[in-house]
DNA sequence: CAATAAGTTAACGTATACATTAATAAATCC
DNA sequence: GGATTTATTAATGTATACGTTAACTTATTG
């Protein structure tokens, strides 16, 4: 999936093979796991384990705790509300500055055609797609803004949602409103409003937001 | 300076103290150092070392290259711009949500006190020492925000200017202008204001930030 | 029977050994 | 002499060994 030559170091694969079996839920949330456990799931020695813990460690997947295992990291709602906000906070800076660059319609291609495909996959109903096109968009809006660190961020934090998103997915209502937002960001970040850019995400974000730690009080979904 | 009883582990310790030499300026930034050699220093095996090393690199701090040992960051001026323009964003955002939580005289006193401080000092022409009350403050200011990603993230970049901020301190005027934003930021949170407390601290922040860059253009500061 | 103490287990933290391989130096070739 | 190849070095990545000690069991006591 990511490269073929260059060998990556058995640390690295197993920062990527855990993170896989977390975000596919084989390591599901709050579940206690052994080191060694782990190295041998993984066909590795507990060194490198021992490496790629301390990696997702820092990026807040799960939590180390001496003797009993790596912790799978389950969010309470009062978690979601705290990364969406610094998501909608910091998207919305992004998208600030993208207009701000003044970019032109070519270098701002990738950003339409995510909106298309969202387009085409509401009117299929194929809720998979959308949510595939609008994490393009997000990413290549964050891109655009041209700044590494919220980058970096709203990436992490996003790992870190991935789950919940994933389930509230099929839960929610189609979202077609959602893509005249988008729209809407795009005419602003073209003509070069970084208000307007701001404040229209920002209002995007924070329903988005709501829908999302509503959804998961309807079902009862206490940690996730 | 922060526990005698728990014995802490090596691998910690080798954090504590690998931070400490990065922040004293005895590990320059843009220094390489193996393994072995900061292992020798630290009075332990290179295992706890490794592990520190995986931990700094994900704050930032520095970045491993294997068979070259790790390279303590420097920050360029766009580092400096991008930095900013997060903390900007998210200490807005900190005194907004600190604005809406409706706090008590008594829940703000730690930030009146930070700003009597800072006057004083400012009076006393006592750099350090405004420096310290102007940390304080901000902590504090996020703190008040309830949301501990925004304080993890901003003490991160914060440790990551560190240097950059001790070198402007001599440099810059007395920041007397400075306590009056602090005094406005304070009013608009204590009548929960959020509008006006977001736009107060960007705005202080913003002057802050262009003066760093400034300054450090100025000096010919490629990269500190 | 509850509470405590002693004993056992095993997970971790750390040191160390070693094979691998990138980086450097030396040697060779046009 | 410059470029290329070969040899050397040494820093890393990983496995493994092992002492320490928290967590768990069992035994003991009041």
């Amino acid at each position: 999936m990511s490269d073929d030559t260059k060998a990556k170091s058995q640390s690295l694969r197993a920062v990527d093979d855990i993170r896989s079996l977390i975000f596919s839920g084989e390591l599901s949330a709050g579940s206690d796991h052994l080191e060694s456990e782990l190295a041998e799931r993984l066909g590795m020695s507990r060194t490198p384990v021992r490496e790629a813990t301390l990696i997702l460690e820092s990026q807040n997947l799960l939590e180390v705790r001496p003797r009993r295992g790596v912790r799978i990291l389950a969010l309470s709602a009062d978690d979601m509300r705290e990364i969406y906000e610094v998501l909608t906070e910091l998207e919305s800076l992004a998208a600030s500055l993208a207009a701000d660059a003044n970019y032109t319609e070519a270098e701002l291609s990738k950003l339409r055609s995510a909106i298309d495909e969202m387009e085409a996959c509401v009117k299929a109903g194929d809720r998979e797609g959308w949510a595939q096109g609008d994490a393009d968009f997000h990413d290549e809006l964050v891109h655009l803004g041209g700044n590494k660190r919220i980058e970096s961020i709203v990436s992490n934090f996003n790992d870190q949602v991935r789950r919940a998103r994933a389930m509230t997915l099929r839960m929610r209502p189609m979202p077609s409103k959602s893509n005249e937002d988008h729209r809407k960001l795009y005419e602003a970040i073209a003509r070069g409003d970084a208000k307007a850019a701001r404040q229209i995400h920002w209002a995007h974000r924070s329903e988005a937001k709501d829908m999302l730690i509503e959804l998961l009080n309807q079902h009862g979904l206490r940690r996730v």
